[in-house]
DNA sequence: AAGATAGGTGTACGGTGTACACTTGTCAAG
DNA sequence: CTTGACAAGTGTACACCGTACACCTATCTT
């Protein structure tokens, strides 16, 4: 270790390491590598993480950090609805994280952002078993959103139409599927916005969740 | 080569690939594992697929060939409900391919199977960008909730509420998260059963699908 | 002054995907 | 019947991966 150096530390690690993931994605994403980024030989990072697995684990919640939670004080709806977009954003920031936030040990992060959802239902109104429902098919469709959205980044629907035209052509021919043609054929005109696509479904979503609770109430609301 | 050794083709190397993949998780998978589960050399494979992300692609429409098409002459909704349970219990089957089936570039299965569900929506009578919507948010919805699923496989209500115990009393202690511990608590004995929840939420959006149909149609259904 | 400890280093092992040059079995054309 | 092309399987090699383990060294505690 040459004198004067600024040693590592976990917080450190995470950040750079979050950061080269953006960069890298998550395949290209090593210990190596980030040691490299770090100026460091790659061991050293075991100092400070046991093993790549727990390294990812600490990314993951500094990603969980950067979500807003639902506010205690707004309406159910409008801070749930916030919550979902904020998720959105951020995986949009981070798609390496898609497909680990559910698989991952939770950190506290994660934890105290269950908690504050979990609160948000409750108190709404939400008796338990309904809240379990609506929190599960809320984040299903969140996460699911996201990796959608991640297949279809780097495209605009002009490319995507036309990409998805020639894959068919190399297929079978698209007059072979109507349907899809109809898609790569109005799609590029009408535009498809991401942003706008997630915030339908998600009222979607959170209409029904309003019509299921209204009905436990006795339909009094 | 020995003399009389049936030779490899793309079908039984997919076949082959898919099994180990099932039995071994994406992770386990590997071009020099799947070669010695068919006595033959790594190289051999890349005779009948370029790379392994080509044996991937092959991998994942398989998947799609075992969908369930939604059928012309059925009603939409059952016709839907039909094909999104499918996906779920493929995918219950095929852990690996969760995740993979939007990213990878689609085959003739993959195609075929996109055919049939917009069709169905389109000659359901939602008109163009409301089919759009319609797809995204099930498809959505359906793989999300075949990633949640994953992560809790294995797992008992009693088990995870006591691992999700352990890791919480490790963080912080249960009694900073009361909405966790309840759900640590009543979770076990309301059970959980991953189908039930799957068909609550698929139920949700295929009514509220409904509702924007018949809104579109002037309210006149 | 002495020893413990934390942080960084260097080497090594078994795993990965796959490029490239090779053999060998099969079959068609002369 | 021979020849030569071709398809299929082999063997070696390379660069990369995560990480176990032994080592060094700067700093802090007693």
């Amino acid at each position: 270790m040459t004198p004067d150096r600024v040693p590592l530390n976990r917080e450190r690690v995470l950040h750079a390491a979050v950061a080269l993931a953006d960069e890298l994605g998550i395949d290209g994403f090593s210990m190596r590598r980030l040691a490299k980024e770090l100026g460091v030989v790659p061991m050293a990072l075991y100092k400070h993480f046991a093993s790549k697995d727990e390294l990812l684990d600490g990314m993951i919640d500094a990603v969980f950090a950067r979500l807003e939670a639902p506010s205690p004080d707004s309406d159910w709806k409008p801070a749930l609805k916030a919550r979902a977009l904020s998720v959105r954003r951020a995986l949009a920031r981070h798609p390496w994280a898609i497909g680990l936030m559910e698989i991952r040990r939770p950190g506290p992060a994660n934890l105290e952002h269950h908690e504050a959802t979990m609160r948000c239902l409750r108190q709404a109104g939400f008796p338990f078993a309904l809240a379990i429902h609506a929190y599960s098919v809320q984040d299903a469709y969140v996460y699911g959103f996201a990796q959608q959205e991640r297949a279809l980044n780097f495209e605009t629907p002009q490319s995507a139409g036309e990409a998805a035209r020639r894959r068919a052509e190399e297929i079978g021919g698209l007059d072979q599927y109507p349907y899809l043609a109809e898609i790569a054929e109005k799609l590029p005109e009408t535009g498809y916005d991401p942003a706008v696509e997630f915030e339908w479904g998600l009222d979607l979503i959170l209409d029904g969740l309003e019509r299921r609770l209204d009905a436990q109430n006795g339909r009094a609301g």
